[in-house]
DNA sequence: GACGCCCGTGTAACCGGTTACGTAGACGTC
DNA sequence: GACGTCTACGTAACCGGTTACACGGGCGTC
């Protein structure tokens, strides 16, 4: 049951422990026949050796952590897998880590990192970037995606004011006049970016009115399902979001409009579900993020390091049934 | 830069490192005034305890592994929230590590752990159980998810034969007579058994014709187009799961054929998109195997341990458009 | 044959924590 | 005042690797 260690591998093929960390790491001064010797010892007693102690002498884990907010679906998914291709490819692994709520609880969730990962990759839209990097235990090179802008360390991010420009010339190049739309979370930098980047794009002529929302299929569904109660007049939404947007056209087709005759319907993310649906939106390549950021964070991990220069991701928009007829 | 370690904290606060460990774990032989001293300290210097040394000598890492085959999408994301939720709630971490196509590179990827997590938890339903058992370092208590019947450790598994079940019943309810089953990758335990328990249950008046699949959507609508050139008749597909069955859907839609009425269709899996397109299919609660998963293996690493029982998952029919009209 | 060099190997320090064990001093008891 | 006990604390070993440094022996050179 008990793990052989380096000791036990060296007291069977009678050498040191050194020679037989040499002969396990290819070094070069190793006699041929002590190297066979070491081998098959550590082949007979199923020698592994211990990454923790093997971590700590060489101040080097090969891992790197990644501390996410509660992320849904696809969104979570596309971008861990992103960071595990890159990093698997390049050698490390990957410590995933929650951080939910509680601003104190995430301070924790960063320092736990410590002494067990060689770099962070972090995303929290929903915190200050500041209080941010209050919280970074020093000396971690650290990778932030999607921050608020003026984040520590090098940024990956989004390029939500672009995307969402994209969307206010298409829906006016369409002819829209009056159009809603459902915010993400307040505070939330993608958010609070998307609405900016569509109302400056948007020209004087066309009418905006915003709705709160908070990123979820239902918020999206219940803000159109109060709007149809009232008298105001739309004729398209933007939801700072895909999933908004599809509460948003359940919404409207419970109510028997036609989208996108009566009502053009337009997100943001382009989760697998916005093809399904023919939703009109704005292409985030998540794993593509994913795997950018963590070949920045590996760069500078393996000294090939790339100053802190920041990268913004361009997004592409992606026409579909729900603003234009097919 | 540097961080400061415990002997740092120890020589501000003018006491032995021992008394800075005493005083930081909480033990109860310490004085106060000492106490309040190495606090003060540790703070000052921003000491934050290095958590690979700490697992060093405790041997223990306060982490699991987690070694998954690629999966798509949802069911990834699912997955993993279920088994962070449990981890993160009892104090462990998740270590990823992406098990990819090849053997032994998955050897590999097992042996990567030893020294870094406490114990693993493996989804492998591509690979013998026996092979698996092989590649695993002795003495990391092991959960498999899905495996092969048979594995070691403790296992938890969808019951893919009660489910396939479940969908032979109620196509046969409905009156099909000649159904084709679109199976899963040759040598997957999933696809194997879905495929067996889904025979096992069809009534001798119905015909099967099974055609070979490999879970991506793509093939589901390639099986179907190609069938569709045939002259073959059939009033019912079952794909081995929902992203087969979706792209069998695409492939009748574009021939014309009249879901229901005409073609019953149903899948495996539940993945979000099911409910969206309305197909009928047997939900498997990603999130609660994965939560289970978890739960046992850190019952077994804090000592709660309950033996290697094997759990089943009982997943549920859901029956949506795709075979009775709404 | 003395010298220097190189090769292969072993000894022991080190990474940064935890903790068994020893001990000094305060205190109580007879 | 000798002795036992208890408390608070320091010393040093240990977890399992890596590696700087020392060293012995074979070999070539003058």
């Amino acid at each position: 049951m008990a793990e052989a260690t380096i000791r036990d591998v060296a007291r069977r093929a009678a050498v040191s422990v050194a020679s037989v960390s040499r002969a396990l790491n290819g070094l070069s001064n190793v006699h041929p026949d002590t190297r066979a010797r070491v081998l098959a010892a550590a082949k007979d007693l199923g020698y592994v050796p211990h990454a923790g102690a093997r971590s700590l002498s060489l101040a080097r884990t090969h891992a790197i952590g990644v501390v996410l907010p509660d992320l849904h679906g696809e969104f979570f998914s596309e971008l861990v897998r992103g960071l595990d291709r890159e990093a698997s490819s390049r050698g490390y692994h990957l410590l995933l880590s929650n951080m939910h709520d509680a601003r104190d609880h995430a301070a924790q969730a960063l320092r736990a990192m410590r002494g067990r990962v060689d770099g962070l990759i972090v995303m929290a839209p929903h915190i200050d970037p500041a209080a941010v990097a209050a919280m970074l235990p020093a000396s971690l090179p650290t990778v932030m995606i999607n921050s608020p802008a003026g984040a520590a360390g090098t940024a990956l991010r989004v390029d939500n004011h672009g995307g969402a420009q994209a969307i206010a010339h298409h829906l006016a190049s369409i002819g829209c006049k009056r159009i809603v739309h459902i915010a993400g979370p307040e505070g939330n930098s993608d958010a609070t970016e998307r609405l900016d980047g569509f109302r400056a794009a948007l020209p004087s002529s066309i009418e905006l009115l915003v709705l709160p929302g908070d990123f979820t299929e239902q918020a999206g569904e219940q803000a159109v399902a109060a709007l149809l109660q009232t008298d105001v007049t739309f004729d398209a939404i933007f939801a700072a979001n895909d999933m908004m947007a599809l509460g948003a056209l359940q919404a409207l087709r419970a109510a028997g409009r036609d989208v996108p005759r009566e009502v053009a319907v337009a997100g943001f993310d382009d989760v697998p579900l916005a093809r399904y649906l023919s939703l009109t939106t704005i292409q985030v390549h998540m794993t593509e993020l994913g795997s950018r950021a963590a070949a920045r964070l590996v760069d500078i991990l393996d000294g090939r390091g790339s100053g802190p220069a920041d990268e913004l991701i361009p997004p592409a928009l992606v026409v579909r049934g729900t603003t234009v007829t097919e």
